[in-house]
DNA sequence: GACAATTTGTCCGTATGTATT
DNA sequence: CAATACATACGGACAAATTGT
């Protein structure tokens, strides 16, 4: 039985705020730190999810250094 | 300018192999510890260049614990 | 059947660099 | 200058599955 990785469950519940329209194109995500105490993960699982959602993924979100994560996509 | 970070060169140049025919699908990839010591980088680094490779990204390879990881797909 | 070795899968913490505020 | 936040990288730990002895 395939159990899904909690940083499966991460990129499943952004991707689906994002579908949802709850985080709309331009929308800025929580903060890394933010995300960890929300889904009470380590920094792995968090970049995990992101690295699949980012440009080098699915390409859902992109960063920039400093400022925060957008969406910049929908699914 | 935005270097390539050196996960992203992993991914590359096994996707690169794979595009080639060097590793035909089914091909057994060499081991995360082999990976490690060629590249000379960390786990973190062959994990998340397999990461994308894998299922969950690209789909181009698959891993079973305790056999190892093969070639499914050419890009 | 039992045991050890190998290998992947997941997870955790931390450090450094860079860019923005 | 200082605080915040992302990007990359390193290392280590444990579980699960396979293989060989």
């Amino acid at each position: 039985m395939p159990m899904t990785p909690l940083y499966e469950q991460i990129a499943n519940d952004i991707r689906a705020k994002i579908a949802s329209g709850e985080w709309p194109v331009g929308h800025q995500l929580p903060s890394h730190t933010e995300l960890q105490t929300q889904y009470k993960a380590s920094t792995t699982a968090v970049r995990n999810a992101l690295l699949l959602l980012g440009p080098r993924g699915e390409g859902l979100v992109d960063g920039q250094q400093g400022k925060g994560r957008y969406v910049v996509r929908k699914p």
